[in-house]
DNA sequence: CCCGGCACTTGACACTTGTCAAGATAAAAA
DNA sequence: TTTTTATCTTGACAAGTGTCAAGTGCCGGG
């Protein structure tokens, strides 16, 4: 009897593992269906039913799967980390020297700009918004932490191929490359047809002296 | 009677005039008190009505002196240029050697990053905006670029006292210095003790190194 | 003195917002 | 089958939004 009991309650719990995956996999969902609307929108004017109209559900859902809308785009940032923060992790592995590293960063940093403006707009949109919110900070100084070792792996990468060490700190390094896009980004934005080229050329001409 | 007629057009024209800049004064002075309540709150949850509460008028006024509201933001941002891109400018004409300007320079970092930090996350925020708002676009690219005039002016006089020439583009440079100090307002608006005097140490440590 | 226009306030408007309770639907359990 | 439970929709609520027309007080010129 004492087995049979055991074995509902591991049956019961099985049950609510899927659910809680289930659970998650909406959230999920829903998270991604939000960071489309915001991307496109910008925080500042993005509201619930906007996210609603732009998915296959309606706008009450959210409540049942977020406690409120600051809980909802904790979710898209924790979300949109997990993309993030690995883009250029192939081209490290793969670089067998300091010319291909360089031209496969420069190739991926061109397409991110071209292709996912909207997502890295939202970036600094919620990074900005962490200035005011402090619920966003936890994570967006967790997504900036990683970041940070994102390009970390690049410079040592590249310094390593060409038998040195990068010169300055990591910090200094991420603050330098996420400037440049970030200006790079804005003025893309604003139609300048220079910007990406720009952007490349500064890239291509600081790698060598700065690792 | 010509004469007549031509002085009281100069007369009325005078008028005018004075009307004008008294107009202008109560725009500006609106601004400065948006400035204060967006400062606070950012540029997603400030109101017309909160912003009239921390000033001293009504609501109606702002749209006596703008056409709307983004007139009126447009003008905070306009307004704020003016006070920001000159903070430097005075460590850059007095200093007379290299560590002169360079603890100037420090000390004025630190005093901003301390005293003005609301302010300066309002400019990201507004900046992240301008990646949504059109509107925003060329006042911000306006202020970007006197921004990157300004430290410009610092390297190239650090360099000057050192008979060097800076190693980096102005692009490059102002990207790493805004890079490192909004990391560092982040940090310190999280209540992380370490940003100031990390951001100190970088930049005391980087100074020499590009220039 | 009065009057016209400027500077500002007031109150209302149409609309949007986040939130949530109540109900519908469908799948699972009994 | 019936009952229960999980999921999702609907409609409503109060609060807050930008906007603006109408009105108030006041000051300077006639």
């Amino acid at each position: 009897m004492a087995r049979r009991a055991t074995a509902a309650v591991r049956r019961e719990a099985a049950v609510e593992v899927v659910r809680d995956e289930k659970f998650n996999a909406r959230r999920i969902e829903l998270a991604e269906a939000a960071l489309e609307t915001l991307g496109e929108l910008g925080f500042a004017r993005t509201s619930l039913r906007e996210i609603a109209q732009n998915s296959a559900f309606t706008h009450g859902v959210f409540h049942y799967y977020f406690s409120d809308k600051l809980d909802l785009i904790c979710c898209c940032v924790r979300h949109y980390k997990a993309k993030c923060v690995t883009r250029y992790d192939e081209v490290v592995v793969t670089a067998t020297s300091r010319d291909e590293l360089t031209e496969g960063f420069l190739a991926k940093l061109a397409a991110t700009l071209q292709n996912e403006a909207r997502m890295h707009r939202l970036w600094y949109d919620l990074r900005s918004q962490a200035m005011f919110e402090a619920a966003f900070r936890k994570d967006v100084l967790e997504i900036d932490k990683n970041l940070e070792a994102m390009i970390w792996r690049i410079a040592s990468r590249y310094a390593e191929l060409g038998g040195k060490r990068p010169v300055s700190s990591p910090a200094a390094l991420y603050a330098l490359f996420d400037g440049l896009f970030q200006s790079a980004l804005l003025k893309h934005l604003a139609a300048d047809k220079t910007a990406i080229p720009e952007l490349l050329d500064e890239v291509r001409r600081l790698l060598p002296t700065v690792c």
